[in-house]
DNA sequence: ACAGCCATGTAAGTCGTTACATGATTGC
DNA sequence: GCAATCATGTAACGACTTACATGGCTGT
C-alpha cells in the first residue's frame, strides 16, 4: 500500500487535486515513485471514504466537479505510523540485472547495446536527482516551500534534509549505475577479443594446450556488428 | 512478463522441476528475482501450452506425477529475444526512499531504526552478493556447472563472467546502501544537535537573530528515545 | 510414527499497466 | 476555432501476495 502512503505524504505539504498529485507524480519532480491517474483517482476516493482525506468541491461548468483534498488529522496520524514503522524490507526484483546475468545469450553488439542504453539511462537520472537535491537544499521546488509553510509537520530543517539525502543517494545510486555499465562495456571489449584471439589460434591450426574447455558453439551466426 | 523470462533463462541451464526452480528463487543462490511457488507452477503451464518448455513426466506414489521441464528451441529462441531487446528501462519504485523523502515526521529515534534496518539489511545482502560472485566465478554453484555443461548457450566464458560482473554489481548497490544509511545515522544525530542547541537557546531567553524561519512544532509529544 | 523435505496445485484479493472515454478552461 | 492543458473517471488484463490444501518419499 506504498500509493496511500505516497500521496498521503504529498498531501501533507498542501492540498491538491488528483491531478496535481498524477504530476508530481508523472512528470515531476517527486521521483521516488510512480503511478498514474488511473490509479491515483481511486486511491484518493477509497482514502476519502475512509476518513484519511477530505475532498473540497468545485464546480467545472454544468457537469464537471474538481476535489480538491485535503489530509485529515487520521490521515496523518496513518502516515506517521507509515513512516516510523520499518517493516521487513522488501524482495529485489530487478528486470537490467537479470537480463544482464545472461548476455552470454546475446551477441556483443547487443550486448553493447545493453549497457549503453542502461549507460545512458542512468546519467540522465543523475543529473535529475542531483538537480532535485539541490533544488531542494536551496528552497526552489514550489513543494517544499509549501510543506514549510504548512504547520505540523514535523522540524522544517529535518524535512530539508531527509529530502536532500535521500536525492543524494539516489543520484549516488545512478553513478553507480554508470559505473557498472562503463566496466560492462569494458568486459564486452576483453570477452570480445579474447574470442577473437581463439578464433586466430584455432585458424593457425594450433588448439590451446591443456585447456578442458568446453566447446565453444555458436548456435546461430550473429546478425549484426563487425567481428 | 519477466518471471518467464527467468524461468527460462534458468533452464537453459538444465531440466527442472517447479520445486527446483522455486528453490533457486527463493532460498537460494539466484537472487536477482524472486518468485513463490503459486507463481511459477501457473507459469510453467502457460509456458507448456505455448511450446516454450516441454515437460518429462514421472509418476510419484499413485496419483503424484512430477514434471521435470526443460526448455525447447522456440524457448531458447524467446529468452535469446529477450536479452537482446533492451526495451525502455522501468520506472524506479523504491518504498525504502520514499520512507526516506519523510522521515522528519518520525521522531529521531524511529529515524535511528529506520537507517539502521537499512544498514543491517544491506550488509546483509552485499556479503551474500559478493559471496555469490565469487562462487560463480570458482564455478563453485551446481547451476553454473550445470550451464558450462550445457551445449548452446553461448560463449562459456562470457557465461561467468557477465554473472559476475551482475552480482559484483549488486554487492556495490549494497555496499552503497550501507554507506547512505551510515551518512543518515550522522544526520539524525546532527539534527538532534541543533535541536537541542534551539530548545537550550530558547530556554536561555534569547531569539535566533533575524532568522525567518518558519515556527518549528511539534504536533504532538514524541514517544520515546531521550532529547 | 514422526519430522522434514519433495512436489504440486488452487483461490481470493491487491496492485499496477494500458487503453478507452469524456468534457472544461485558457491562451493564441 | 484550435491546441494545450486541466480534470476525472472506467475497464480489462496481467503480476504478485498470502493463505489454503494435498500428498509422497526418506531417514531416524
Amino acid at each position: 500500500m506504498s500509493l496511500r502512503h505516497a500521496l498521503l505524504a504529498l498531501l501533507t505539504a498542501k492540498p491538491m487535486t488528483g491531478y496535481d498529485l498524477a504530476k508530481v507524480f508523472e512528470r515531476s519532480v517527486d521521483y521516488v515513485w510512480h503511478a498514474p491517474h488511473s490509479q491515483i483517482y481511486p486511491e484518493l476516493r477509497r482514502m476519502e471514504k475512509g476518513g484519511l482525506v477530505e475532498a473540497e468541491l468545485s464546480l467545472r461548468g454544468e457537469r464537471g466537479t474538481k476535489r480538491t483534498y485535503s489530509i485529515t488529522e487520521l490521515g496523518r496520524e496513518e502516515v506517521r505510523r507509515w513512516v516510523a514503522a520499518p517493516g521487513p524490507i522488501e524482495h529485489s526484483r530487478d528486470v537490467e540485472r537479470l537480463r544482464s546475468t545472461y548476455l552470454e545469450l546475446a551477441d556483443y553488439a547487443d550486448a553493447r547495446r545493453y549497457f549503453t542504453a542502461h549507460l545512458e539511462h542512468f546519467s540522465l537520472w543523475e543529473q535529475r536527482w542531483d538537480q532535485h537535491a539541490r533544488q531542494i537544499e536551496a528552497l526552489e521546488t514550489p513543494l517544499i516551500r509549501a510543506r514549510l509553510a504548512s504547520e505540523g509537520t514535523g522540524d522544517p530543517r529535518a524535512a530539508v534534509a531527509y529530502k536532500v539525502h535521500t536525492y543524494r543517494g539516489l543520484a549516488a545510486q545512478a553513478r553507480l549505475e554508470v559505473e557498472w555499465a562503463t566496466e560492462g562495456l569494458a568486459l564486452v571489449d576483453r570477452l570480445e577479443a579474447a574470442s577473437a584471439v581463439d578464433d586466430g589460434e584455432l585458424l593457425g591450426g594450433a588448439a590451446p594446450p591443456g585447456a578442458a574447455r568446453p566447446t565453444r558453439k555458436r548456435s546461430r551466426p550473429r546478425t549484426g556488428g563487425p567481428r
